[in-house]
DNA sequence: TTCTAATCGAGACGGTACGTCAGGTCTTCTC
DNA sequence: GAGAAGACCTGACGTACCGTCTCGATTAGAA
């Protein structure tokens, strides 16, 4: 039996209300007026809670508001993937500019992301909790490709994964418009082809193909 | 004439050591402690000037940053690309993930990507001075080779334009490695041979390619 | 019968060791650190009690502190006196001097009586524990000696007492050091000749003392 | 010349409504609530100045009622005493307890008094700028006594002062009503008596005295 | 023995004040 | 008029205690 008794707690429960009011508190905040507006303070007042018990469960403002995009994005990376490869990333890459183009969930990263430059924590947490995992997804099809045989054996699965999932962060964090879904697709296809062509290496096929004229 | 006179200008004028004091005090603090540390009031004891001074020429702290950057890597973009396409392409990425490898540069730049998440100035200026010119760049030489039938006409510009250039920002920003320089290459010949193989993007090869079991 | 049966209470009776270990905690805080490190919080901690059973038994640290102080000097006052008046009055002041300067009385005290300033029910029970049975003690040998004729009529008890005990307490709560044993033996003699030589108050006497020019 | 030029500041002077306010919010909130109210918070609101410009001039409340107390009895100690020795000892004492009776002035020191139990610095000041001149005053006059010849040669100054100074402190200290101008008068009559009746220290009329049944 | 009423401990929570830091603004003097 | 010096206000920080409040665990007399 791997699921303990519930562990007779001693002491006063924490409060679920106190919990979500802060979360929810916090991403208010932060949707208006940016990561400037979700100080400690503000959230305290605005869900009504004791500066002293914010305190208590995160260590800063930025944590709260990262905790509350983990709530809101849960099992977002699970949902079982298409049939074919092309189409599995395809899903995982629309998932991810879906993501981060939602107004509710895009702004919110972007003031994490902007902690992290400051704060180690918050720079770990996302990294291990928000990327790793989405990376990782993306990943496992292309190395699946690979050993299929459905993409060469010498692809570089980094650049690939970097080149699929960099630009809707790379777009969030500039304010730039998103990539509508064609566009998607069409990024998909490109590296997926890219990855392809990379069999003929051969400088004289390079040669060939870049002075076509 | 475009360039005035020097426009004799009453009173006593700005002076270039205030100003140069000021942008190196801020850079050296930014770099190590990070944006926590480049506050305006440190910076001012470290350059050796009055607060009120900077405020007068500077909104932020984070402008400060900014435009020591800028001195730091002006005419960066201006080096005139390789004879061919994929080769100039691959000088400007290749710069590009040097610029945010650099230790001196790339923290300068994620500090300031991160003030812009707050500040709508900094936004603004880091697109249309940094990002811009950039994009811009590379976009030129893409645009050139479908216009040379080097790439089909149906090439998405923006798409492989973000293919190349998002990843050294999205590893900046969260902290990872950059690449080395075979990855940069085999990432601009996946991104170029993508675009090319677009074309073939009839259904019997495409399935021969994903379908392969 | 004023002292009732132990009154069968039912449920767990008060631990006593609980209550020793308050009061112990309290005054070692309080003798090191002062009325500031002799915090509930502290308390609880160095006593290994519970806060919450703290709030139970005592309105506040003070209130703590207090306890011990007279835990400590029980029985003090009942002591018999010497033989005759001077000597009687003698011993009192010598033992509330002495008091007062043990280095594990006076301090607390102190402590107390800076918290009677903020604090109605300490000073109450300050004055009605601690300083009126000890005023009450001279007192009582003063009115004495006035009844019996040793002094004065007229003799001012109040003043008397006033000038023989607060000097002890002046120099506590203003950190002065305390007087040697011969110094109190000349402030008891100069109080009680002082009231006699009230007595002569004619004139005459007066004008040769003190204009003796 | 001991006045020295202006000597011309620079920076924007500080503002003394800004001390007169603190001043009187703290004093006010002292006399008021006791020490409890008057803290850093509720000066800086009630005086409507900034809690950082009070801290950069006082470094806690307690302080800030010091400086206000001076202010209110400045010049108090200067003022010539009478003809004789006893007038002059005897407007001093009553003087001193007519301050500390002074509801204006009285609780404001019992506050200092407090806080000078837990801050060394209140401690040293008050030592220094309140008991020490006046004191030194009495004493003087006492000293002046025996030099005169007025009192005997073996007087104990020491002993003499705190018998005629510590009255007022301890009734202030314990809450207890003030002693009228009549009871004064016996006080320093006592006292001074009591340092001429010292001459006959011999045990025989010492004997001769205390029994005299 | 079991019930029952109290003590005691653990810990959450809302508060108040602390002392500090940084951001901005304003005033005054000097260059 | 630029710049330096510095006073001032605002707002948020993170911490320390306060006093109150659930809970569960313990204890011992009463039923």
């Amino acid at each position: 039996m791997d699921d303990k008794q519930p562990a007779p707690r001693r002491g006063r429960p924490r409060s679920e209300t106190v919990r979500s009011a802060v979360l929810t508190a916090a991403a208010e905040l932060a949707l208006r007026g940016g990561p400037a507006a979700a100080t400690v303070e503000a959230i305290a007042k605005r869900a009504e809670v004791s500066r002293t018990t914010i305190y208590k469960w995160w260590p800063s403002a930025a944590s709260i508001v990262l905790e509350g995009l983990y709530e809101r994005v849960r099992n977002s990376v699970t949902r079982p993937p298409g049939s074919n490869s092309v189409d599995a990333i395809t899903h995982h890459v629309k998932a991810l500019f879906g993501f981060l183009a939602d107004p509710e969930v895009g702004p919110l990263l972007r003031n994490v992301i902007a902690a992290s430059a400051s704060d180690r924590a918050i720079e770990h947490a996302l990294f291990e909790q928000w990327i790793t995992p989405r990376r990782g997804a993306i990943a496992a099809i292309v190395r699946d490709a690979v050993g299929n045989g459905e993409l060469p054996a010498d692809t570089d699965v980094e650049v690939a994964v970097d080149a699929l999932v960099s630009p809707p962060y790379y777009r969030l964090v500039f304010g730039m418009p998103t990539l509508d879904d064609a566009s998607i697709d069409r990024l998909v296809q490109t590296v997926w082809q890219g990855c392809l062509g990379q069999v003929d290496q051969e400088p004289g096929l390079s040669e060939l193909t870049t002075h076509i004229e």
